[in-house]
DNA sequence: ATTTGCACCTAAACCGGTTTAAATGGTTGT
DNA sequence: ACAACCATTTAAACCGGTTTAGGTGCAAAT
C-alpha cells in the first residue's frame, strides 16, 4: 500500500495519527513517545520514503520555510550575487527562497508582494523600486516580518540594510581628490532611488569639504533608455568645457560600463578623463588606464538581511523594537 | 470585525461558505450563483481587503500556482537571465517562481528538488547539475511535471529544452576554419556536462568536415579552480608547439572571458592568437581584436521551457507523450 | 483499597479552503 | 392540486497536517 498520509502511516502501523505527527515533525523526546515507537515510525517512513507534506503543516503551523525575495533586477549581477547569496543561507536554515524579480515595476512590485502574502511566506526581503512619494508600502500591512535592503522606503518604517552609499561615494571621490584632481564630473542616473541619493550627496560632501565649488556643467543625469547616446553627450560635454574635467565619477556599475565602452570605443578627443565607479565590475580588469571603483559588499549585505530577517523571526510579535532601524554595510575602496 | 477566512465573510453575510468560495474561486457563473449575490460577495471582500488563503487553497486542491526552478549557478549571468526570463513568463500566467541555485552541488540540488517536491510546487524546471552517470533522478518520481533545461540527464526520461550546443560550436569553429584558420586550438570545462560534450563534439565535426585533423597538442581540459593559471598555461602552449596555434576556441563565457583576460593582461609573446568563444558575453565589445562568438538564446530557451511546462500541466497525467522528447535552440552566430 | 503520579498514547477540533450530494423554494405544466 | 423542473443555495466531507485536552494502564504512596 502507498503511504500518501500520516493517516496512513498510522493505519498500518497501528497506532494514531497524532503520535505518527509527533515522532515526524520532531517532537517525538517532547511529547514523551517512547524510543521504541519513535524508532518504529521513522523506520517505516524511512523505508518508504514518506515525507509529510508541507501543504499540510502549512495551512495549520501558519508557517510554510518559504521566504519571500523581491529584487528589482534579476539580470543586474548586483542583484543575482545577493539573491544566490540570501537563497543559499536560508537554504541552509530549511527555508526554500521564493524569488521573483519586479523589473523595476511599481505595479508587478505590488502585486507580487500580494502574491506572496497570499501563498503564507514566512517573510519577506524586499529590494523596492517604489517611488519615494508613494506610501502602498507603509500602508500595506504584510502580517509578516520585512526586510527593506539596498534600498530604502522612506516612511515606511520598515528595517532596512543597505550599503553605505554616501560613505562609499564619499571615498571614492576623495580618492579623486587626493590624486590631485580638481574638476571632477558626475554622472548618475534614477536619483529618486535612496542609494543614488545617498550617493549624489556623498560626493557633493566629499568636493565640499576639499573646497571645491559645485560645478552644474560637470553634472549630468541620463535616462537609462537612451544610455549609450546620452553617455557619449555627457563625457564630450565635460570635455569640452573651458576647464574640462579630468575625471568622472560614475554613480553605478551600468553607468561604469557603458562609460569604459565610450571612451574605448567611440572616443576621439585626445585627452581621457580618469574614471572612478560605485560598483566593482570585472570589466574593470580590463581597461587602461585603470578604473578607480568602490566595491558592494554583496555578502556582507546577504548576511546581514538574513540575520535581520531570523531575528525579526524569533521575536515575539509584540518585541519588534528595532523596527525601522537602518543598518549600513561599508564598502571597500578598489584601486588597481 | 476582521475577516480572516471565508467563514467569517459568509458568516458577515449569512450565506454559506460554498457559496462565498464559489464566487470568490471565480466559478460563480458556473455553479450558478445569481448575480446579485456574486457581486454582494465581490464587493465585501473588496472592500475588506479580503482575499481567500493560498495555503488553504493548496491543501484542497493539491495545486499551489508555484513552480520550482533549479539553476546551477545564478551568478552566472547565463543562468540569471534565463532565471530572470521564466518567471517573468509565470508571473505572467499568475504563478509565483520558486527558484534557487544548486551551486554546482549534487547534494544540495537533490535537497532542494525534495524540498520543492514537499511544498508542492505544481512543476519542477531544473538545470541539473547531476553528473551523467547518476541515476538519482530517473528513480526519484516527482510527481508532477519535470522539465529539464539547459543540460540534459541522459536516461532520464525527462523532456528536455536546450540550446544547440553541437551545431553552434561547430558554427564557431566552421566561421574560423572559412577565415583561414588551420591549426585551431580548444579549452573546455566540466566535459562531463552534456552540453559542453556536444559542443566539443561540434568542434570535432566541424573539423573533420574541413579535413583538419585532431591536433591533441591544441586541445586543454582545465579545472575552474584553478582558471587563471591554468589557462594562462594552455594559451602558452598552443602557441609553443612548432605549428603554433593561430586561434582558440573557448568552450563557454567564463573560459571566454578568462582568455581574453590573460591575452591581454599578461600576455608576452608577440602573437596572439584569435579568439572564439561559446556564449556572447559584453566583455567582447571592449576587447581587439574582436571575439567571434555564438550567442545562446536566452529568451528563446526560456519561452521553450514555460511553453513545455505549460503543455505538461495542462494535458492529462496518462497523455505525457512527447515525455523525454530533447527540444534545440538554435544559437545565432555573432561576429564583431 | 483507594489515590496519586507518571509514562505513553489518542479522539477530536482546527487550520482555510474546495467539492459532492442534496435541500430549498418557486414556477410551470397538466 | 400535484408532479416536474429549474435556479439557487448549503451541510458536510475532504485535503494533510498540528495541537489540545483527556484517556489509558501500571507502579508507588497513603
Amino acid at each position: 500500500m502507498k503511504i500518501r498520509s500520516i493517516k496512513d502511516l498510522a493505519l498500518q502501523l497501528g497506532i494514531s495519527k497524532t503520535t505518527v505527527s509527533f515522532v515526524l515533525s520532531g517532537q517525538g523526546d517532547l511529547r514523551g513517545v517512547s524510543k521504541e515507537t519513535q524508532e518504529k515510525v521513522l523506520a517505516y517512513a524511512r523505508q518508504h520514503q514518506f515525507k509529510p507534506s508541507q501543504l499540510g503543516r502549512n495551512l495549520s503551523t501558519g508557517r510554510s520555510q518559504t521566504m519571500g525575495l523581491i529584487v528589482p533586477n534579476l539580470s543586474d549581477p548586483f542583484y543575482a550575487r545577493i539573491f544566490s547569496r540570501i537563497s543559499d543561507l536560508f537554504y541552509q536554515k530549511g527555508y526554500v527562497v521564493a524569488g521573483v524579480s519586479s523589473d523595476e515595476s511599481e505595479e508587478k512590485e505590488r502585486h507580487l508582494i500580494k502574491a506572496l502574502k497570499q501563498r503564507g511566506v514566512d517573510g519577506l526581503l524586499l529590494a523596492t523600486c517604489l517611488l519615494p512619494g508613494n506610501d502602498w508600502l507603509s500602508k500595506f500591512s504584510f502580517g509578516r516580518p520585512v526586510v527593506l535592503f539596498d534600498r530604502e522606503s522612506p516612511g515606511s518604517g520598515l528595517p532596512v540594510v543597505a550599503v553605505d552609499n554616501e560613505q562609499g561615494a564619499w571615498r571614492l571621490t576623495r580618492e579623486l581628490i587626493a590624486r590631485g584632481h580638481r574638476d571632477i564630473a558626475l554622472v548618475y542616473v534614477t536619483p529618486w532611488l535612496s542609494t543614488i541619493q545617498h550617493r549624489i550627496n556623498g560626493f557633493r560632501r566629499a568636493m565640499r569639504e576639499a573646497g571645491l565649488e559645485e560645478r552644474l556643467d560637470l553634472e549630468s543625469h541620463i535616462d537609462v533608455r537612451d544610455l549609450r547616446h546620452q553617455m557619449h553627450n555627457a563625457l564630450m560635454r565635460f570635455c569640452n568645457q573651458q576647464r574640462p574635467a579630468t575625471a568622472v565619477v560614475l554613480l553605478n556599475n551600468v553607468l561604469g560600463a557603458e562609460a569604459v565602452y565610450c571612451l574605448h570605443r567611440q572616443w576621439t578627443l585626445p585627452q581621457k578623463p580618469a574614471l572612478a565607479c560605485f560598483d566593482d565590475i570585472d570589466l574593470f580588469d580590463f581597461v587602461h588606464p585603470p578604473v578607480i571603483s568602490v566595491a558592494q559588499p554583496f555578502d556582507d549585505l546577504a548576511d546581514a538581511c538574513v540575520d535581520t530577517m531570523m531575528r525579526l523571526l524569533e521575536a515575539k510579535p509584540e518585541a519588534m523594537e528595532g523596527t525601522g532601524a537602518v543598518k549600513l554595510i561599508e564598502t571597500t575602496l578598489k584601486i588597481r
